[in-house]
DNA sequence: TAGGCCATCTGGTCCT
DNA sequence: AGGACCAGATGGCCTA
C-alpha cells in the first residue's frame, strides 16, 4: 500500500469547491472573479508531449512498484484470471494467447498491466499537481488539496476569467489608441 | 455512520 | 501485437 499521492491531507479549513464555482457567467462586465458557466464542452485534447517529457523528468522513477496487490487480495474478477473472459466471442488473437499462457504467465501479465495502469494514472496526478500549483487559491500545508474535480472546474473557470481579462485590455488598448473615432466622424462638415 | 475522495484492479476498446 | 485510454467495481481513509 503506497499511498503516496495522498499524503497532504491535513485538512483544516479547504476552500469550498462550491463556493469557488458560483454560477454566474457575467459577461464583459469588469467582474473578474472567474464565475462558473454551465457549459459543458469538453475538448478532447490529449496531453501535450511537452507534458509527458516534463512528467519523464519530473518521475523520474515511477518505474514498477514492488509489491503489487495481487498476491494480498487475488484477483477480484469473478472466476480466476483464464475463465473470466468466456463470454466474450470476438476472442482475438490475444485472448487465445492468453488461453495458452499458464497461470504464472498470466499473473505476470497482469502485473505488468496493472504497473503501467498505475503509472499512468501517477502520471495523471502529477498533472494535476501540476495544475493545482497554478491555481488561485489558498496553497499550503495547512490547506486541504483540491480535489481533482475541483481542481478542472477552477482551473476552467479560470481559464475563462483570464480570456475575458484579455479581452476586456484589448479593448481598452483599442480605445486608448484610438480615441473618439465616432467623434471624428460626426465632425465631419455635413455636407448638402 | 454516511458520504466524498482516492488508488488500484480489471476487462474492453482504440490506436500505432 | 502491444500499449494507451477508459469506465466500472471495490475497498480504504477521512471528515462532518
Amino acid at each position: 500500500m503506497d499511498s503516496d499521492a495522498s499524503l497532504v491531507s491535513s485538512r483544516p479549513s479547504s476552500p469550498e469547491p462550491d463556493d469557488l464555482f458560483l454560477p454566474a457567467r457575467s459577461k464583459g462586465s469588469s467582474g473578474s472573479a472567474f464565475t462558473g458557466g454551465t457549459v459543458s464542452s469538453s475538448t478532447p485534447s490529449d496531453c501535450p508531449p511537452e507534458l509527458s517529457a516534463e512528467l519523464r523528468s519530473a518521475m523520474g522513477s515511477a518505474g514498477a512498484h514492488p509489491g503489487d496487490k495481487l498476491g494480498g487480495s487475488g484477483f477480484k474478477s469473478s472466476s480466476s484470471s483464464t475463465s473470466s473472459s468466456t463470454s466474450s466471442a470476438a476472442a482475438s488473437s490475444t485472448k487465445k494467447d492468453k488461453k495458452q499462457m499458464t497461470e504464472p504467465e498470466l499473473q505476470q501479465l497482469r502485473l505488468k498491466i496493472n504497473s503501467r495502469e498505475r503509472k499512468r494514472m501517477h502520471d495523471l496526478n502529477i498533472a494535476m499537481d501540476g495544475l493545482r500549483e497554478v491555481m488561485p487559491y489558498a496553497h499550503g500545508p495547512s490547506v486541504r488539496k483540491l480535489s481533482k474535480i475541483a481542481t478542472l472546474l477552477l482551473a476552467r473557470n479560470y481559464i475563462l476569467m483570464l480570456t475575458n481579462s484579455l479581452e476586456e485590455m484589448k479593448r481598452l488598448l483599442h480605445i486608448w489608441v484610438n480615441p473618439h473615432p465616432l467623434r471624428t466622424v460626426a465632425l465631419l462638415p455635413v455636407s448638402h
